[in-house]
DNA sequence: CGCTATATTGTCACTTAGTGACAGATTCCT
DNA sequence: AGGAATCTGTCACTAAGTGACAATATAGCG
């Protein structure tokens, strides 16, 4: 058998004619960049598929591959910073309180200078998901399935079951009040408010999640 | 220029071949009722609008004419329980507990035989829709709705500007902890669990807004 | 009751969203 | 390069939803 260098230890996902993960998210991005471009200039009603396909480059029968229906082509938009949170909370030692750790993140964030424009349309989706209905659904789907993470996270935090109402209550108030907050920024930033005039947006978090879970998120636990 | 008798010193808002508020509604609630047995029935995307409009007596046409959507034909049944909460917060006493009012509600409540079957729809709608996303998209706009309107209940109490963040992440963090006991008794109801075996549910509700306001909602307050 | 102003409904034609099927192009692995 | 599987585009199709207009129903009034 020559050589067992390509014996798979690891299980082999990578299937013959399948693109990379990547790739596909980067495609998807781009669809959401797009899309969240027409829905600001002309108004989501008024932006067909054709129109997203377009703008991609794509045929409008792949873009429905890619994404359901039209509402959700800005999900990968409005899901940013959503995700970025969540990721934040699975490395969040337990040794260490809510706001250090978001503080601690803060001051590393480096400022990709293509990130930034990328950061402005999430804004303005945020903004105009207040208003827009057909936005404000995708917002509200993305918010729920970040409220079921938090609900594995925090479980796991207070070593509780994902089921225990209590671990879901925390999980529903931590979610709420992190979204409310995302949109008060999100309006004061495209209102024209300087970002350093917003003081401490993450602290701002930590203790409003603090609170919404009656002290049982936040604080630094045991072992 | 002749008699004034016409006069209308109160807004005569009824207008010559307007059919009364009170039939609108029942025509939306008949509607709601046969969108949300069908969809039970056969789930979401199996319905077609024109089997619903079929099932009230109704043209399609004018069926969009009273939704907007397939899915929100579904709306009023899920809004029910809110609508029936908020309302129920509204008149508040403000040297009452919130325990104390919706515990006292509860007692002096009569079960309309008839609208105990609606419930079962409501119920089962709640259930539904924490596995159909296009279900989902409408009871979190229910719940949406639900938080602007405790927005305003809350700063009324608190004495603030509904612009207020903390009065906004109150609202926020108190409809998130009702929806979820909400969506818990649901499936226990549907479960088959005894109702008289879930205890105090408003009880509960009242004890979860209490901790996920930081104790800013719930007990009287002065004047 | 019958008349009138106005709202509501149905029919029809139409645009757009979204899907299934199949052929051709593309991608990864060896 | 060769092959297996996936990805994409084209075509035909169903269903969602809207605008326009004629027919019908409703409330108020004499």
């Amino acid at each position: 058998m020559g050589s067992d260098d390509t014996n798979d230890t690891t299980k082999n996902e990578r299937k013959p004619g399948r693109m990379s993960e990547q790739r596909q998210q980067r495609i998807r991005l781009e669809i959401s960049r797009e899309a969240a471009r027409l829905f600001w200039e002309q108004g989501v009603a008024a932006t067909t598929g054709e129109q997203i396909a377009a703008a991609v480059g794509l045929s409008v029968r792949t873009l429905w591959r890619y994404f359901r229906n039209k509402e959700s082509c800005v999900e990968p938009v409005l899901a940013q910073d959503g995700e970025e949170f969540v990721a934040l909370l699975r490395r969040w030692p337990r040794d260490v309180s809510l706001e250090d750790h978001l503080m601690e993140w803060a001051m590393n964030r480096t400022k990709d200078p293509d990130q930034q424009a990328f950061d402005q349309a999430v804004i303005k989706m945020t903004v105009l998901a207040e208003k827009e209905p057909d936005l404000r659904t995708v917002w509200l789907m993305t918010n729920d399935r970040i409220e079921r993470a938090l609900v594995e996270i925090f479980a796991d935090r207070l070593r509780r079951s994902p089921d225990d109402i209590e671990v879901r209550l925390h999980a529903a108030a931590a979610t709420a009040v992190v979204r409310v907050i995302s949109e008060d920024v999100s309006a004061a930033l495209m209102a024209g408010a300087d970002p350093t005039s917003l003081g401490n947006t993450l602290g701002q978090m930590a203790r409003a999640v603090h609170i919404a879970t009656g002290g049982a998120i936040g604080d630094p636990v045991d072992p």
